[in-house]
DNA sequence: TTTAATCCCGAGTAATTTAATCAGGTTTAA
DNA sequence: TTAAACCTGATTAAATTACTCGGGATTAAA
């Protein structure tokens, strides 16, 4: 989820290097490579390779809903323990069932009311990447007068 | 959570043992006593030792709500990575601490709104511990005929 | 007063999940 | 030709969850 807000974020000039977001982020390399790999599955983002390449949004950051993203890297979100089967206890429902039910619909509608850009409107995500941007940066000045 | 349940709808005729909540709902006896330890310390049950003995709800079964269960055993329902104090990212907040924060609000909110009278009233549910508690009477009834 | 039902406690374990690493690729702009 | 970037599968470390094990304490009832 971080790594797609930043990604919305970032997006303005070409694709997007996973390097970047994983200096930004705080992410190792490879663990982004596998997340992004289920989304590119998932139809979320498109890649580029080769050099000057990375990821882009597949759609508007509008039309993407928070919840696209957790499907496409969790496989759903889901409170049951039965997966939505209802088989906890022996093939039958176990007494809580429904109530796990109602939950993860509550939290599925929670988060198709959200979308990308919805997030990279507020103001203190801004607030946050702009510190991410100035600390990278000040990183390579210090790298470079060594 | 679905021993809490089973506790309530078993509360007519006195204590309710820990032995006929794991028959019930097949927990084992010792991951029982585990949780009943923290809902006694959260002061949700009150304890009966002795022959005859067991566990009774320290309310009202309208004054129970599902969150307070949860944070007893669990807690808390806490959807962010921080534990709600914003140092994702080495002392600072993460790109989505501010969601993850809105998450858990919206879930406390929703097992706020529930308590286990409204479980127990509830249709599906009469039938699911009428089913567990007419197994639980055959298999007596088969080992006495053995 | 003995017994057995029941709660009480702490240490240890197995399975699962999550986040991550590692060691190799392939593609393609410069 | 090179190097920047994506791609892939295998493996690992840490954390969590559900659970076991081996005791002990309390107390109603026989
Ligand atoms: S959560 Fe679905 S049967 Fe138990
Ligand atoms: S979730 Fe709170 S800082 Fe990342």
């Amino acid at each position: 989820m971080t790594a797609m807000l930043d990604l919305a974020l970032n997006a303005q000039d070409g694709p997007v290097p996973l390097a970047d977001i994983s200096e930004r982020q705080g992410i190792s390399l490879s663990y982004l490579e596998q997340l992004f790999a289920k989304l590119r599955r998932g139809k979320l983002v498109n890649s580029v390779r080769g050099p000057g390449g990375g990821y882009q949004l597949a759609y508007e950051p509008e039309s993407i809903q928070i919840v696209q993203v957790i499907d496409a890297v969790n496989e759903s979100v889901d409170a049951t323990r039965c997966q939505g089967v209802g088989d906890c206890q022996g093939g039958d429902e176990c007494l809580t069932h429904r109530l796990w039910c109602d939950l993860s619909k509550q939290i599925h509608d929670f988060l198709s009311g959200i979308s990308l850009a919805d997030l990279v409107a507020r103001q203190e995500i801004q607030k946050v990447a702009l510190r991410q941007s100035q600390r990278v940066a000040n990183k390579i000045q210090a790298s470079s007068v060594e």
